[in-house]
DNA sequence: GATGTACTAGCCACCGGGAC
DNA sequence: GTCCCGGTGGCTAGTACATC
């Protein structure tokens, strides 16, 4: 049995130097799909994650392309793939091919009756919860042979997803992402309100002055804050409304999750300030909190995704269907904003 | 149509180098 | 020392093609 490695100095000494310079090896639009997901990801390791191959797959197929061609399109580095001019004068052009190829799949699926064509989506865990259960099935109403393919991402991740076109769109917080994603489309599907989540104990309606109004025991769990470690311009401003709204109050627990913070404010442990959406388990709004709207601005929820799938079905009638379910949504279970917050939420 | 051969894609196990 | 990274060798599975 052979074996596939490929070496890339042979490979180049398979040429004849006295002829034009040509490719000994064609080069193949899998090479090139894992020369673009190199080009960006800056490491083969992540590349191959994306690609959903093994790393030594990604080398070996990079390695016959740059023999084929005759030049090496990266200087390795530690950590880093940093392109070559001629990876640079190939990054753009294969670029273009891939979105003319994506756009072919895309309108050839039309064609393609008779045949479950699959949906493709990532999403935030709170928002595919809330969401999607009520718009699959107009969705499927509208097109009984269309499957979905779902899974729960971190917004770094599904824009890592999009990047690689393993997904067809995905559902996260607008307001969370970086400037530099700005080559996808983001089509608005609703704003989630941030509330403050209290235990049920904890009733703050009508307060205008907590220390003066509330029991010692209830003023010292308001002042009990939950807080989140995403590093994220989510976590500076609910930090900086925690400072100027309850200038008394102390972190006690950072969470990871929206969903271990309620924990935590359940238990009674503190409060804490959380997207309306997460806060709303699979049984419907959490029975063992409170919910305040508060001034905090919100968070808006967005289906990421390529210009072109923006109106292609079954893509279009999904996000309508979304759209009318997040208007739809049930948030009366979240209570008017507390005197003594008023203030700042009718300045935001 | 069945079989054998050559080739490709991709995996696992492992190695060496660099960063922390 | 540990972890992460890119690279290599050996292997399996799948496919295309030629031959019988």
């Amino acid at each position: 049995m052979n074996t596939t490695t490929y070496d890339f100095e042979a490979g180049l000494a398979e040429q004849d130097e006295s002829a034009p310079r040509r490719a000994v090896l064609p080069m193949t639009l899998q090479q090139l799909r894992i020369f673009h997901a190199v080009a960006n990801a800056e490491t083969m390791t992540k590349a191959a994650k994306q690609l959903g191959l093994a790393q030594p797959s990604v080398s070996q197929q990079l390695n016959r392309l740059e023999a084929s061609i005759g030049t090496r399109l990266f200087i390795r580095r530690p950590n880093e793939m940093e392109l070559t001019e001629a990876g640079l004068y190939l990054l753009p052009r294969v670029e273009q091919l891939l979105r003319i190829l994506n756009e072919a799949e895309d309108g050839l699926q039309r064609f393609c009756e008779g045949r479950p064509a699959v949906v493709k989506l990532a999403g935030l865990d709170s928002v595919l919860r809330n969401l999607l259960p009520g718009a699959v099935g107009r969705l499927h109403d509208c097109f009984p042979g269309v499957t979905m393919d779902v899974q729960e991402s971190a917004p770094a991740e599904i824009v890592e997803l999009l990047d690689a076109r393993r997904i067809n769109f995905g559902l996260v917080a607008g307001n969370s992402l970086a400037e530099t994603h700005e080559q996808f489309l983001q089509v608005p599907i609703m704003e989630d309100p941030y509330v403050l989540a209290v235990p049920k104990e904890l009733d703050l309606a009508g307060v205008a002055d907590p220390a003066r109004e509330l029991s010692p025991a209830a003023y010292r769990t308001l002042n009990r804050s939950i807080q989140f470690a995403f590093g994220s311009t989510h976590t500076r401003r609910v930090s900086n409304w925690y400072d100027r709204l309850l200038p008394g109050h102390q972190p006690i627990v950072q969470c990871r999750s929206y969903e271990s913070a309620l924990s935590f404010v359940r238990a009674g442990a503190g409060v804490c300030v959380a997207p309306a959406l997460s806060t709303i388990g699979s049984a419907g709004p959490d029975a063992g909190v409170k919910r305040y709207l508060i001034g905090v601005p919100p968070r808006r929820i967005v289906a990421l995704m390529l210009s072109q799938h923006r109106t292609m079905e079954p893509m279009a009638t999904l996000i309508a269907a979304l759209k009318d379910v997040g208007r739809a949504l049930d948030m009366q279970t979240i209570l008017p904003t507390p005197t003594f917050l008023a203030d700042d939420a009718m300045s935001r």
